[in-house]
Formats: structure tokens, sequence, C-alpha cells
DNA sequence: GCTATATGCTTGCATATGCAAGCGAATCGC
DNA sequence: GCGATTCGCTTGCATATGCAAGCATATAGC
């Protein structure tokens, strides 16, 4: 950009862009392909990498960045194809938790398979090994969720 | 994360969290603030930055990576209140440009200071002069679109 | 020129999502 | 213990968005 804009404003709209590009392709190769979206697949990774393969639909919300209607809307389906289950907190009986299941789990390596794919070419044979380690380093220095960090 | 994922894979998964995280904080501030979500900011950023203020929607809705129904649907009311007008091309009567008002301007002035604020957030203290050089370098290396470049 | 195709835009319908209200369960203050 | 508050979840409603169909205009083939 010419304007006087200042380099955190114009790295925050890459940002922004690079992940919108990145997150369109993808969509219509899992729909497509897999036949989830963007989202459900974050929420089967999400769950695939918590303790016990499992969630409460509040945490599972925060870390998903969306509201808690979301998370109950979108586990319905995903429970009905057997995607998902449901697990109740012994403990506490208000809280119950989403629960990956093996059909699931299975669903989401085939969709990390494409994503690998789609990974590739966002960082294509242009990206030597360093330059990658250094992104990776950097956008995990961008990504401050303490809790919820999937990588 | 620990298992055998590829550090590209990784990489895209930082991404998509870390541009989710940020638009989160972002709509938040925007809609209470200014009255108006990410995606009509980045409309009108588009805009502004391109010749004559203004754009054909077709072109706009791949830059926005969205449909052009969309665009078509956000511009409606963001005429009506005198952010965006119209402009019909003299050469193709099917093209009816999106067009940047001196008060969608302002508002968008308005709202980069927000976002510069935010992009602080982002890129706080512990980033200094050469981080974010490299890091605004890399991003520019992951958003490919040539036409559509905002940066 | 005339028809066939392609392009730009809009609209009907279905899905996705947030917010606020409501419900049941746990916790706090006493 | 008991009412008040907080918390987790779900549901009603409004908005946002994509896809496919429809319409108007432009371009291509002849």
């Amino acid at each position: 950009m010419g304007c006087m804009t200042d380099i955190r404003t114009t790295s925050a709209l890459r940002l922004l862009q690079a992940a919108d590009e990145f997150r369109a392709g993808l969509a219509g190769e899992f729909s497509s392909v897999h036949g989830i979206s963007v989202n459900e697949f974050l929420m089967l990774l999400h769950l695939q990498r918590s303790p016990k393969q499992r969630l409460a639909r509040v945490e599972l919300a925060k870390r998903m960045h969306v509201s808690a209607s979301t998370v109950t809307r979108m586990a319905a389906p995903m429970e009905k194809i057997g995607l998902l289950s449901r697990d109740v907190d012994e403990r506490d009986a208000r809280i119950v938790f989403v629960v990956l299941t093996d059909t699931g789990a299975e669903r989401l390596a085939d969709a990390l398979v494409t994503f690998a794919k789609r990974a590739g070419y966002l960082l294509d044979e242009r990206w030597q090994g360093d330059d990658v380690v250094q992104l990776a380093e950097m956008l995990r220095r961008l990504a401050p969720g303490a809790a919820g960090t999937l990588t």
C-alpha cells in the first residue's frame, strides 16, 4: 500500500486476507469431498486434541470463537450421523460433553489429508525449510489462546 | 502439538486460529463503536483502495471471497445510510459499480483507527521492529491474490 | 443482423450464526 | 437449609450468506 498505513495494520489486514482465502478454498473441497464444513472440521479437531476426546459445549464454543448456541446446533446433525456423541458429567449435571466418536475420528483423519494438501499449496515450493519454521513460530505467537490451542 | 503433524499443516491451522481470534475481537468493537461489521469494513476498504473508489459487484465479490449475492445484499443497506452509492458503466449496462461516498470514506477512516488499535494489541510490545517487518513480509507471501490485494 | 452463449446482477430458498430469553442445576450468602 | 445468583445449555427470532434460477445485457458464430 502507498498511503501512510502502519505496518501492524498492514500485517493484520494480510492476516485476515490470507486466512479468508485459505478458508474459502478449503470450504469447497471439504464440502464436496468430505461432506463437512470448515467449522465442523475444526470442531472435530478440537475434540480430538482434548483429553478423553471430549469438551463441554461452552469450552468448545470459546475455542472455536463461536456462540454456545452455534455449538448446540452444529453438534446435533453430527450426532445424528454418528460423528459425535454425548456424555454427561458425573459431578455437574449441567454439563453435556461433546464427544468424538471413532467414526468422527476417521472422518477427521480423511479431512486432515485434504487439509495438509491445501496447506502444501499455501506454503508451496517457494517456502524453504527455515521460512516455514519461522512462519509457524510467528503465527504461534499471534494465536495467544493458552487453553484453546490446537497446535 | 505432539502428534506427527507436518509443519505446513500446523502453520495453516495457526493462521486460521489467529485470524478467527482477531476477527472475533474486532467484530465486537466495530459493531458497538462504528455500527458496521468486519465484512462491511473490508468492503469499504476495498473500494477506497480502488481506482475511482469503485468496483463492479462481481470484482468486489472476488476480492472479498464472498458470493455476488452477498455483495448485492450487503451494499443495499449501506446505500440507504449513505455509505455507498451506485454508478453504471457507460459501455456495459450490465455493470453497476459500488461506489464509496465521502460519508463512507469518513466512516472507514474512523474504523481504521479502531483497526489499528486492535492490530497494536495483536502485535504488542513483544514484537520489535524487525519481527513485525518479517511477519508482514511473510503474510504478504501468503496472500497471493494479485489483483485483490488490500495492502 | 439473428440466434446462441456468456456475463453481471438480483431474488427465492435453505443453511448458518448471534443475541436474548428461558430452563434446570450448582453455588453463594445468610 | 433457603432464597438469590451464577452457570451451562437450548430455543425463538433476526441477520448473514451461498446456491441455483431468473432477467437483462453483451459477445460470438454464422
